[in-house]
DNA sequence: TGCTACATAGTAATCATTCCTAAACAGGAA
DNA sequence: TTCCTGTTTAGGAATGATTACTATGTAGCA
């Protein structure tokens, strides 16, 4: 996208929101990355611009974005969240071994006829398609797991089984 | 589904896993419920039969369980993770007041192309859709908020803010 | 410029999940 | 049937993301 700290001042008066320093920073960050960031990601990203920031107003700041409606979590697992400031209608495809997310905007699948089988007074107000597999590289280091000499699974170690989530 | 435990006793045998009393009782749960269990719900309800379970042996069965194909986690949010037995493919609707997430087995859902618009060596193994919206009951009452005397917005309370999930 | 409510930062608390360990047990071998 | 071995279980401790609390700072309005 590439906003500048002044479009976004104005979105946030636009929003009712205070603009400060921090809270344009993390925005900006977000606004301009395609690549579903962490709370953590983000307080990376702005840290060396404002030293003193705390992880504790990044997500204070995802939250109160979040309610204005600038921001959406994206869940790809319950493990941490990761954001999108994307407004569009998009979907997403996961990649299973590196957990990157990849935007999707493909109008076939803007228009899904509401599912069949519901309680009448369900009202679905947005829905989202979620594509699983894997990436070029980790394809190619799965392949190298599954060929490799020891045989060894790596489950062995433990509880990090990972299996393919619905 | 319904299965006995001499049912379950085989499918473990079937997949090459030990049978025990309590793996038995809380995959019995799960494949039982339409629910979409949390771990710590299957051992509520698994406690009563096994009171020395510990909540821990939950979260290794299903780790287990999981890696054999038998159970798969659903991603709602980020939140606490949740288990489904039904291996049939399935999509979701997930009411955003109370979390209940429905099944809907919708055959036209089953076949959607794949995205347009990826890396080419990217490899799509599954997909999965998600509906979200409000069922009846949350309807009743997010209307009586909208409505309320007071007119107070419930973001006040600090943190908990809760937005619509992409 | 001064006020006030909201934002920030620091620290502590919470809570789901994972890790570690010793004891118990399932299932195959003798 | 009994014994052995590796897996499973239970308990307690640790981890790590997120939330809560609180004092201080500051944006934005009068």
């Amino acid at each position: 996208m590439n906003l500048s700290l002044n479009d976004i001042r104005q979105k946030f008066r636009d929003c009712g929101l205070k603009s400060t320093p921090q809270r344009a920073s993390i925005y900006q960050a977000l606004v301009n990355s395609t690549a579903h960031p962490t709370a953590e990601d983000l307080f990376a990203q702005v840290s060396p611009t404002y030293p003193m920031l705390s992880l504790n107003t990044v997500y204070y700041t995802l939250t109160v974005l979040g309610a204005a409606g600038l921001v959406h979590e994206v869940n790809i697992g319950h493990d941490r969240a990761r954001y999108d400031a994307n407004l569009s209608p998009h979907h997403h495809v996961i990649c299973q071994g590196c957990q990157d997310i990849i935007d999707v905007m493909d109008s076939r699948l803007d228009s899904l006829a509401p599912p069949t089988g519901l309680p009448k007074d369900f009202d679905i107000t947005s829905y989202q398609v979620a594509f699983r597999g894997y990436c070029g590289a980790c394809r190619q280091s799965q392949k190298s797991i599954a060929t490799s000499p020891s045989g060894q699974h790596p489950v062995s170690s433990y509880r990090r089984i990972v299996w393919a989530r619905v």
